[in-house]
DNA sequence: GCCGTTTTCGGCCCGACTGTTTTCAGTCG
């Protein structure tokens, strides 16, 4: 069993357990080892299988979790577990993820009404029923409504990152056949979108076929959809990814990419333009006008160049314009990972990371980069143990001496990662971010305000001359919460003014800026960082999204400054004398 | 339930807001 499900069936087991009102600091202990476990670079059923390993070993699990997870591993659950999944329905879960609703509240639903799922969550409330109950109102009615209507209209999509795991799976999983001669990500997590619908993959060789049947029978494949002589179609997981599998000819491999992986308005475009021009083009080729002559179809380069084309980059493909730029050989020179030089956003265990600066800036250090910037949070993150000026000083003072040793083999750029407070004004006093190599300032809390005071909020918040990017802009959680509403255009306009960057947030939780902020930003002339927000070494290998992200923005290396050299990079700081 | 010790028990990050109340519990981050 992987690591992650040993960490969900705890977590759940924790949302549970609060929901039947025990002991929150137990409830604590499953969580913090759920995410322990879900860290864990080593495989806890490894440890658990060999005798002379001990679980206990591990931190957060004492004698009581490694009880618990050597049942797990035996059986998929545990006494606990089953016990209260008796007294909750399995949508308890999804309760929890409506806003306006905690345990305490589920509790009280469930005591007083007989009900399992949240359509009849929906009718209480449409009911006025839930008013009923102490403590809660008209209000509350509405809000569960507008919540319960936002989790149902996001239901069927997934994060990038999920998507690309079950692709890495099911890779992996047919690495090993024979008469396999490439297996291939099409669709929109070929385009990087930032959340994904379902996951098509593109299979070739003599033996293609036979890849159908070992996906249909991967133990992880929840339900066989569909079956063809081509094609599978399977409901991956209980998350429930829905996996299209195809069988692909080589004459018409670049003709199935080019369709598999879309949009749906690029490939219009591109099919009206090939009509035009005398074709016909289909996932098998392109044809001449009699439909049977191939002009084009083994390689994707090979039907855009028959079209009079530069070949596109996929995070392009949305009939934006890429195809008139493709004519005009005008294509932006997007920027690669490999050109990334250094992660400017991440945290330690000073604050709720879960490494060291050592182990951080050693995780950078394989990954090849060149320097880094540590930024922890600040003291407003309450619960995050967050820098207060004294510990900001310090922390700029040890990076000095840090990297006088270079002992590292890296170099380190002090920083933080700022709260913009309520007003605008920055949660650490200006001289003490003076220490500071490089400032990101966030907003994390009451992100609730009218549109027009979050505008001047952020516009105070440029103000302060020791503000070097904003970071997440936008506030948002894919899934799960909207950004926040601001007037871009203002707040963008008076940040390339003061020379403040925009982050790209690489957590695939965040992906903010978005792409489409992204383009409207740097046609206002803004600079970029992207970085990862890591909380864990193994967090910076989301450095990919956030790229992709800066991909389907369309930018170049140019206006990313992590992908400048350090001098460079320390000369373009806001508020460095050249 | 974990951890560390002052070593087998007591502490475990907490402040602010919201909508409900009529002084505050529950939720959120």
């Amino acid at each position: 069993m992987e690591n992650r499900e040993f960490a969900r069936i705890l977590a759940e087991t924790a949302d549970l357990m609060e929901i039947a009102g025990e002991d929150g600091f137990r409830i604590r202990s499953y969580r913090n080892g759920a995410s322990t476990i879900e860290g864990y670079t080593e495989s806890i059923g490894d440890i658990l299988a060999d005798p002379a390993r001990k679980v206990t070993d591990v931190p957060g699990i004492g004698k009581g979790l490694a009880a618990v997870l050597q049942e797990i591993a035996l059986r998929g659950s545990f006494d606990k577990r089953d016990e209260l999944l008796t007294k909750f329905p399995p949508a308890a879960l999804d309760f929890l993820k409506i806003q306006g609703l905690g345990p305490k509240g589920i509790a009280l639903i469930f005591e007083h009404f007989r009900i399992t799922t949240l359509d009849e969550l929906e009718q209480l409330c449409r009911d006025q029923k839930l008013r009923d109950l102490p403590r809660m109102g008209a209000k509350l009615e509405e809000k569960v409504l507008r919540s319960i209507a936002h989790l149902k209209e996001r239901s069927g999509r997934f994060l990038l990152s999920f998507a690309d795991n079950v692709a890495q799976e099911l890779k992996e999983s047919l690495a090993g056949l024979a008469g396999i001669e490439a297996i291939t990500v099409a669709g929109s997590l070929r385009r990087g979108r930032e959340t994904i619908g379902d996951l098509d993959l593109l299979v070739t060789g003599p033996n293609a076929e036979a890849a159908l049947d070992k996906v249909g029978a991967n133990p992880r494949v929840h339900e066989v959809l569909g079956r063809g002589p081509t094609k599978t179609s399977v409901k991956w997981g209980r998350e429930g990814l829905q996996v299209d599998v195809r069988a692909v000819d080589h004459a018409s491999f670049g003709a199935a990419m080019q369709y598999f992986t879309g949009s749906k308005e690029h490939n219009v475009a591109l099919r009206q333009r090939a009509i035009r021009m005398g074709f016909k083009l289909n996932e098998y080729g392109l044809f001449h006008g009699d439909g049977e002559t191939r002009a084009a179809g083994e390689t994707e380069e090979g039907i855009y160049q028959a079209l009079g084309l530069d070949w596109i980059p996929p995070e392009l493909r949305e009939n934006q314009g890429e195809i008139e730029l493709a004519e005009a050989h005008a294509l932006p020179k997007l920027v690669e990972q490999r050109q990334v030089r250094g992660d400017l956003h991440m945290h330690t265990t000073a604050t709720d990371g879960r490494a060291s600066l050592e182990e951080m800036a050693e995780a950078a250090r394989a990954l090849g980069y060149e320097y880094i910037a540590i930024t922890d949070h600040s003291k407003a993150l309450a619960m995050t143990f967050g820098l207060d000026e004294k510990r900001v000083v310090e922390f700029a003072r040890t990076v000095r001496k840090v990297n006088e040793t270079g002992d590292l083999g890296i170099h380190i750029f002090s920083g933080v990662e700022c709260d913009i407070l309520q007003d605008g004004e920055m949660d650490i006093a200006w001289d003490a971010l003076a220490e500071l190599d490089l400032v990101i300032g966030s907003v994390h809390g009451h992100m609730n305000q009218e549109p027009a005071v979050m505008t001047d909020r952020l516009l105070r918040a440029i103000e302060c001359p020791h503000l070097t990017a904003l970071g997440h802009p936008t506030g948002r959680l894919l899934l799960h919460r909207e950004a926040f509403a601001f007037d871009f255009d203002k707040v963008i306009t008076e940040a390339v003014a003061q020379g403040v960057w925009l982050e790209i947030n690489s957590s695939p939780e965040r992906l903010d800026l978005s792409a489409t902020h992204v383009r409207a930003a740097k046609a206002k002339g803004a600079k970029f960082i992207v970085s990862t927000d890591a909380h864990h070494p193994k967090h910076l290998l989301n450095m990919q999204y956030g790229i992709l992200t800066a991909r389907r923005g369309g930018l170049e290396a140019e206006d990313i400054v992590n992908t400048y050299t350090r001098e460079c990079f320390a000369q373009q700081r806001r508020g460095v004398k050249s």
